[in-house]
DNA sequence: ACGCACACGTA
DNA sequence: CGTACGTGTGCGTC
């Protein structure tokens, strides 16, 4: 009856447990006297001792992976490939921990070309089979299909390794409301980011679930693919191949050929010389008493330790953070030298409480503490001097720390590296925005937060802005090691200075009339008024104008148009389709309808800018600097980076951005051509070369090549074709593309394109070779060492491989356009305070600059901006730089 | 309240 | 079937 009777096998996935140990603890800390480090297996030991006591298994077997590659990495090279390299201070432990396993008495199994986990898999089979209640230990999602109602998974908490999950059938219907062996369909539908298997898009845990219980089966599910409904179906059915490769790479073998039957794993005495030799050497006297106490209670029946029986859960190992500790008055001092003076890193964490500093989380990889701050305090001049001096700092999203100190008027210095920006550099376009976001990923660790909600603060969740420090100095090193030597400068020479000067640029802010903005909002506004009420007037009914399913109605069953080009809700309704319809089927509720759309987007920008308007006059936009894939920056709440400019009516909100009160004037300056010479540069184009030093216009340069005729003998209309066709160049135009924009014959713009490489040659043979290249290195490369992963340009889906490709030809050409502009924003910023300088860097719209110019230093400003900008690089093409004046935006441009 | 699709502004 | 973004609206879903 009693089910202690039975015998109890335990598995345990060595290599998981032992790198979650690794990350859980600091590796500073466990280290032996002539530095080996030993955090992976103390951690790893702690809790085997704790599994043994509580679990008491009667057998026992520890399984490792022999290498990162199995016959599951050459069914799909890319399986784990997203795996950050195995730090070596872990390698060096794995075959310690064996060793004293070994002393221990415990086997350690290893497969070759399988991993840990079929070993668990196949010993978790045989054990049911043979009668034995089954403990699987692993920190891999794909065990959870292993358990079953004789065998038991336990599984780390999000914290580390001091406390295990149980999952038994119950609780993994709990937990993802599927049975066990339905676990690997859900992951085969999901994806394993960590295992580099990418689901079916728009697939989550919560619509995979739904989508079983519905047919069953993962086999079902792709039987059934056309009666789902949706973009989801649609994904589903374009990327079902995703899903089979996924369930055929999470499948375990159960059945692999091992050399131990159960009964080689029973438990033996331990060999006591053994372990105490090893343990001496790892310097772990604590954890060499608990092993002879464990042994002493298993070996003669008499348990030494009645305590045991109570199963007091094991007090939380070193797997959190360490205690926090306030600094106050001359601690603070003492403690900034003794750690500054030690050379260790040193990460803060500035706490933010509407846009001002009002305490700091501070922190090496052993010790953390939190410092209170208030203004004009004298205890705090040390803090603030290491604020302003150079000591390196280590922060996590450092922008608007760094603007509240300034608004605090502490100004900082320093700054070493942003992990979140670190973070981008690896991951371009990456989903990781946040601080658990990368804590998750790269530590495989679980940020403990606060919960703001809560009155009284739990206090076992060691949370806060000192934990955040800690994480974020643990991560800056791991970040480090995995940035290659290009990337490393890019963060230290161009992103972190560009982060201090993006800061400054968003405190200046812009200033805009409130004045031009109304009364431009309350004329569009009439205008499009009347507009609607023509329009309505024209159809015999009111519709909503902005809706493109009742514009549908009035469009093709009203008025009986033919049918523009069609989208996922039906036909699409946009500028150009109406534009089309209006030559072939002339109605005046078309014109109407395109000027009322034109008059209500002005409107909304006008609206929304207008809101965004401080009481100083000014709007203060927020750069995203890991907001785009190929470094550039984008901009939001607002967006200053898409104000309206082709139209004369978009024009007057331009000239609603002015020259602030104390200023004398706004000043522009924009690259001419940017990317074209940066394509020129790269592709050492001799033709292309010769066009941008020969000064004169560049397409009537290229025309004139491209159609055989001389300069001055290039019409307008030749012109727009090389311009046209130049500038789709770098975005990997088609020649279908290229004929849909120009309205020409499919015929005649391959002749274009075959007439424009007849010419620029080398052109053709860069775009190819860059895309060749990203193939083979799996990323592409700016100038200056910026990288861009493209893991689809190898996907077998050609839509997939095709987008791929044109970005990554993209890449390049934007991403060095992009490193350009930051190196020289950095450089005039560092003009301007050199030169005690009072004018303003206010925006940046990618290849143009604006800045507001304080009185009597127009010169001096327009000498900096053009030095700065003009030689950022030195390439083969000179850099042309245009700046304009005015009192405005709109009147500043040339 | 939230997410998606559309449409459209910029470089 | 041309790259890179952000925002507002409508509309279906929650």
């Amino acid at each position: 009856m009693s089910e202690s009777k039975k015998p109890t096998l335990m598995i345990i996935d060595g290599h998981s447990l032992a790198y979650r140990a690794f990350h859980a603890l600091p590796v500073d800390s466990f280290q032996t006297r002539d530095g080996q480090h030993t955090n992976a297996i103390h951690g790893f030991l702690s809790m085997l001792l704790s599994l043994l006591r509580n679990e008491k298994p009667t057998h026992i077997a520890v399984a490792f992976d022999i290498s990162r590659f199995s016959f599951r990495t050459r069914d799909y090279p890319e399986y784990k490939g997203t795996r950050a390299i195995t730090p070596s201070e872990f390698k060096g432990q794995v075959p310690l921990l064996q060793e004293a396993l070994k002393a221990m008495n415990i086997t350690t199994l290893t497969k070759d070309d399988y991993e840990a986990d079929d070993i668990l898999a196949t010993l978790s089979v045989r054990g049911t089979a043979e009668g034995y209640d089954v403990y699987v230990v692993s920190g891999d999602r794909d065990t959870i299909q292993l358990v079953n109602e004789n065998v038991t998974l336990l599984y780390p908490a999000s914290q580390g390794v001091s406390a295990l999950t149980r999952y038994d059938p119950a609780k993994v219907r709990e937990k993802y409301g599927i049975a066990p062996e339905q676990y690997p369909d859900i992951a085969a539908l999901v994806g394993e980011t960590s295992d580099n298997l990418i689901g079916i898009s728009k697939v989550g845990e919560k619509t995979a679930v739904k989508w079983l219980d519905r047919f069953g089966s993962l086999d079902a599910i792709l039987e059934h693919a056309d009666e789902i409904t949706g973009v989801v179906g649609a994904n589903l059915r374009e990327q079902k191949d995703n899903a089979i490769r996924n369930r055929r790479l999470n499948r375990l073998v159960t059945d692999l050929d091992l050399p131990v039957e159960l009964d080689d794993l029973a438990r033996g005495p331990i060999d006591e010389d053994a372990v105490r030799d090893v343990f001496g050497r790892l310097e772990f006297r604590t954890l060499l008493d608990r092993v002879i106490k464990i042994e002493a209670g298993n070996g003669n029946g008499v348990d030494a330790t009645p305590a045991a029986a109570v199963a007091a859960p094991e007090a939380p190992a070193a797997a959190r953070a360490p205690v926090e500790r306030e600094l106050l008055d001359e601690e603070l001092a003492t403690w900034l030298d003794r750690v500054t003076r030690a050379g260790t890193a040193i990460s803060v964490t500035v706490d933010v409480q509407d846009g001002l500093p009002i305490g700091f989380g501070l922190a090496t990889a052993t010790e953390i503490a939190t410092v209170a701050w208030q203004p004009h305090r004298a205890d705090y001049l040390p803090l603030e001097e290491w604020l302003a001096g150079p000591s390196p700092k280590v922060m996590h999203d450092a922008k608007p720390q760094v603007k509240a100190l300034t608004r605090a008027g502490l100004p900082m210095d320093g700054l070493a590296i942003d992990t979140l920006v670190a973070g981008w550099l690896l991951r371009p376009g990456g989903p990781d925005k946040t601080l658990a976001d990368l804590v998750k990923r790269y530590l495989d660790e679980t940020l403990p937060v606060v919960d703001p909600n809560q009155l009284v603060p739990d206090e076992s969740v060691a949370g806060g802005i000192a934990v955040d420090s800690w994480y974020t100095v643990r991560l800056a090193a791991t970040l480090v090691a995995l940035l290659d030597a290009g990337s490393r400068s890019v963060l230290t020479d161009i992103e972190m200075p560009t982060l201090m000067t993006l800061a400054d640029m968003e405190l200046a802010g812009v200033a805009v009339s409130h004045d031009e903005l109304a009364a431009l909002s309350t004329q569009l506004g009439d205008t499009a008024a009347a507009l609607a009420a023509g329009a309505y007037a024209q159809i015999g009914r009111e519709v909503n104008l902005g809706s493109p399913k009742q514009l549908q109605e009035v469009l093709f069953d009203q008025l009986g148009m033919p049918r523009t080009r069609a989208n996922k809700t039906g036909f699409t309704t946009d500028a150009g389709a109406l534009a089309d319809l209006q030559a072939s089927n002339p109605h005046p509720f078309l014109d109407l309808l395109l000027k009322h759309r034109d008059a209500t987007k002005l409107r909304q920008i006008v609206e929304t800018l207008d809101k965004a308007i401080d009481d100083t006059g000014r709007i203060h936009t927020t750069y995203v600097q890991i907001g785009t894939a190929t470094g550039r920056i984008s901009s939001t709440d607002p967006n200053l980076q898409n104000i309206p400019v082709r139209t004369e009516e978009g024009r007057r909100i331009r000239a609603a951005f002015q020259a602030g009160p104390g200023s004398e004037s706004l000043l522009t300056a924009d690259y001419s051509q940017i990317e074209m010479r940066i394509m020129a540069h790269l592709s050492e184009d001799a033709g292309l070369i010769e066009a941008f030093n020969a000064g004169e216009d560049l397409h009537r340069f290229v025309g004139a090549r491209v159609f055989g005729v001389a300069p001055e003998d290039v019409t307008g209309e030749m012109r727009n074709k090389v311009k046209a066709m130049s500038y789709g160049l770098a975005y990997g135009l088609s020649a279908f593309g290229l004929s849909r924009q120009l309205r020409i014959e499919s015929r005649e713009a391959k002749q274009l394109i075959a007439d424009y490489f007849a010419r620029f040659g080398a052109v053709r043979d860069y775009l190819r070779r860059v895309v060749e290249q990203a193939k083979i290195d799996g990323h592409t490369t700016t100038i200056f060492g910026r990288r861009r992963p493209f893991p689809e340009l190898n996907s077998p889906n050609r839509v997939l491989r095709d987008n791929a490709e044109r970005a990554a030809l993209n890449a390049p050409i934007q991403g060095s356009a992009a490193d350009l502009m930051k190196i020289a924003m950095n450089r005039i910023a560092a003009d301007l305070r050199d030169q005690d300088l009072a004018s303003r860097m206010m925006l940046q719209v990618h290849d143009e600059l604006i800045f507001e110019v304080a009185p009597g230093e127009w010169d001096a400003l327009r000498a900096v901006v053009t030095h700065r900008m003009e030689t950022a690089a030195e390439l083969l093409v000179p850099l042309d730089v245009q700046v304009g004046r005015g009192a405005n935006w709109d009147a500043a441009a040339h």
